[in-house]
DNA sequence: GCCACTCTTTCCGACATGGAAAGCAACCGG
DNA sequence: CCGGTTGCTTTCCATGTCGGAAAGAGTGGC
């Protein structure tokens, strides 16, 4: 009976990136170190989960040897944009009666 | 630095169980088997997944052996409910900006 | 007694995840 | 030119979760 199917990207859906997705979605553009720190994440455990991201083509990557510091920004891509936003879809779909 | 934690709650976040609850906040009442339908995942799985919701006191199994066969039937229970709520908020502070 | 219908439980391998620690690259101070 | 620091990356490892298949258990039907 062509069940709901859920379609959740198992790559937006964990947890540590989903609110990467929703911070990235919410401002744009924000350093390593900030996503870090909101998400609460170990550096390594940021790491591995941006190059996932990346890797999906749902968040860009800008390495900035700027000034003095080695400043790494974070920004969804397009692609990155859509998946969350059809993430969210399905999540609100799943909570229409709500 | 206080960071803006998901509080996530792992026994609602994951997929199928997401799905699950998000199914019986809609309709308060539905059979094991118009969920496992619904959803699509095997009996077993299913069956864990129900489990494990119902250990987590979120959703309340209603057995009935009526008639000949036995009805399972799954509801949420206000912690349930409560739970998914408090998850959908979260979901939705996190897709603030959209 | 035997079978069918409905879940339930067990057994299994595959995969994701997080933390710690070592590695790297670039830069600053001496 | 060397050592230390910042900032991210990669590796290693132990743990947990997940899903599928198959056997099990309870109940009513033939």
């Amino acid at each position: 009976m062509t069940a709901v199917a859920p379609r959740f990207d198992p790559v937006v859906h964990a947890p540590p990136r989903l609110q990467i997705c929703g911070l990235l979605a919410a401002v744009d553009t924000m350093d390593f170190a900030a996503v870090r720190d909101t998400v609460g994440v170990s550096d390594s455990v940021l790491s591995k989960h941006v190059k996932q991201l990346e890797e999906a083509g749902y968040v860009k990557v800008g390495k900035a040897t700027i000034a003095s510091r080695q400043r790494t920004s974070l920004a969804l891509t397009k692609a990155g944009k859509a998946a969350f936003a059809a993430h969210v879809a399905e999540l609100r779909r799943i909570t229409e009666g709500l």
